[in-house]
DNA sequence: TTAATTATTATGTAGTACATAATAATTCGA
DNA sequence: TCGAATTATTATGTACTACATAATAATTAA
């Protein structure tokens, strides 16, 4: 498979065949000059094996040794720094940074482009998540950590009846334990699917809540208080999936 | 707390003293235009309830009617179209399209930019997800699923000494679960970090390998076998941290 | 010597110009 | 009259120039 450049088009030969037959072009891919040029930054980037608070060549530097112009340069550059990969500031010129990992995803997750199938294949994303943790919790949980835990639950027992309640209960108890791992990372992508989540009621089944025998925060609690790897999985396995 | 605009400023005015005392400034954000722009091109998708397939205003009616110049929609909506929110094609003008979710992440990925808390933070991640979809492969996994899992668990036992056939192996076998619960984001994230994952042998810790007691991949398949959730939980957390 | 002032320079923004490709409008031929 | 071919139109893609702005470097003045 090879590439080849007509008209301003890529086009991708995957397979030719030598019998003298007609070429079969699979696919057809155009990259604007900023597309080009972006990739040829962030190539650079890693080639020169620099790290954040390194400097970068200037706009005009680029532009004259990929031999575009400078406002393609500019617009390559303007989606590193909306990534966070670069900080440009006047004079000083390009300087490398260490970007938040889901600054991309932040930026799209409100938009509304991602199909119910996304959305829907992200909040099981989450849930696998909360029951992956259920050993970094065992294992890095502490009595204050329980106290919180403690006080969370009683204020969902108290108001049985308040929905709302529920909802901001559940959403609390289930961040402490992303909060016990400490795994920054976990807790910022919970953080930017919890708009979605509150705004989406049937995350919190009801039917979790009419079936006598499902596992409640309580449940979970105990269990954590016990400090079973494996019962608090079991428990929290039967919380997050009642039906099975 | 509220902002002012002052000489293309942003100031942050948290706070200000009654009593005849000076201002606090106590933090200065500059803004450019083309993260405004940004912005506001991203309110409007979301006021103006588009999906997928719709048409956006051109470039041109964008800068007449924000007051800039084309040159600074331009670099906004290159952002946009980087993250895979629009398509540009001439005349027709731009449309909004479904994004990868996650496209900003990788292209980040493969930079020089993280740190190692954070590479260590996102393998923890990973290491969550493992567990975490055990419910779902025991839900969907096929005879056929165990069959293919079984010729990787064979393969692996087959070259007891040869350090990258486990690692290919290891891989094999863990995309495979991925692959079982059928969901595309999950399998999207592992690809991601599959290059990363392929050169750092410490996450294939050789004392997994040397301790006589520690959970292979054959005894993961034979727990898969017996479809019992408890079971396979307590196996794979057996697997992935052996030292609890 | 140090503070104040003045270049210098790279980014930020504006504007013009033209190439290109996709669509719309028009013309031409049967 | 209809359909095909041609031409016009239009929005994006790229280039170039110009100037404002801010941060640094260089210079001058006290």
């Amino acid at each position: 498979m090879y590439n080849i450049l007509l008209m301003g088009y890529i086009i991708v030969i995957k397979s030719i065949r030598n019998s003298g037959q007609v070429l079969k072009l699979t696919q057809l891919k155009k990259n604007t000059l900023t597309d080009q040029v972006e990739d040829k930054i962030r190539q650079a980037i890693i080639n020169s094996h620099l790290r954040p608070g390194d400097k970068l060549p200037g706009e005009l530097e680029f532009a004259e040794q990929l031999g575009v112009s400078r406002n393609i340069v500019r617009e390559a550059i303007s989606r590193l720094r909306m990534l966070g990969v670069v900080e440009s500031k006047k004079k000083r010129g390009l300087v490398l940074t260490e970007p938040e990992i889901f600054t991309g995803l932040e930026s799209i997750i409100d938009l509304p482009v991602l199909s119910s199938k996304t959305i829907s294949e992200l909040y099981d994303f989450r849930s696998f998540m909360e029951l992956g943790i259920a050993p970094q919790v065992i294992d890095k949980i502490t009595d204050e950590d329980i106290q919180e835990l403690e006080k969370i639950v009683k204020e969902e027992e108290e108001n049985p009846e308040d929905y709302h309640a529920s909802v901001r209960c559940d959403i609390l108890f289930h961040s402490k334990l992303y909060k016990i791992t400490g795994n920054e990372i976990l807790q910022k992508f919970q953080a930017l699917l919890k708009p979605h989540m509150e705004n989406r009621q049937n995350l919190f089944d009801p039917k979790r809540f009419e079936n006598d025998d499902h596992m409640t925060h309580r449940d979970l609690l105990e269990s954590l208080k016990k400090r079973d790897v494996n019962h608090f999985m079991k428990i929290m396995n039967e919380h997050l999936n009642p039906s099975i």
